[in-house]
DNA sequence: GTTTTGACAGTAT
DNA sequence: AATACTGCCAAAA
């Protein structure tokens, strides 16, 4: 299995993210975190966009801080990402929004 | 090597 | 409460 380069920050990302239970969800800001980098919320998005396909990640258990999807609501992505956490079991409270008292992940 | 961009978050106004 | 500004980090150009 061939291993590819990749920054240590990457590499706790995505080790997390593949952490994230499902039916619960994760923050920008709390990947950053757990990554070591508490201000790192972008870059975290930077590594998912990158890596979630080929690492098969659940890339739609993170959003923002806000408990919303971090698309735009017209977008692809946007109705794709929704779709996978409604089928998980994530409802949403407003038309956008979700409880994240609710379904936020407390790493153990 | 420097500049720009991006799936954010926190603070200030 | 809602919007604007700033900070921060990693890839791509």
């Amino acid at each position: 299995m061939t291993k590819i380069k990749m920054s240590p920050f990457a590499r706790k990302v995505i080790a997390y993210v593949k952490r994230i239970p499902r039916g619960q969800v994760a923050t920008y800001g709390q990947i950053a975190r757990l990554a070591g980098k508490p201000h790192a919320s972008r870059a975290v998005g930077w590594v998912l966009h990158a890596c979630a396909k080929s690492h098969q990640l659940p890339w739609q258990r993170v959003i923002n801080s806000k408990g919303t999807i971090s698309f735009h609501p017209l977008t692809a992505e946007y109705s794709a990402q929704k779709r996978l956490l409604q089928k998980e079991g994530v409802e949403f409270q407003s038309l956008h929004g979700l409880n994240l008292n609710y379904y936020q992940w407390k790493k153990s």
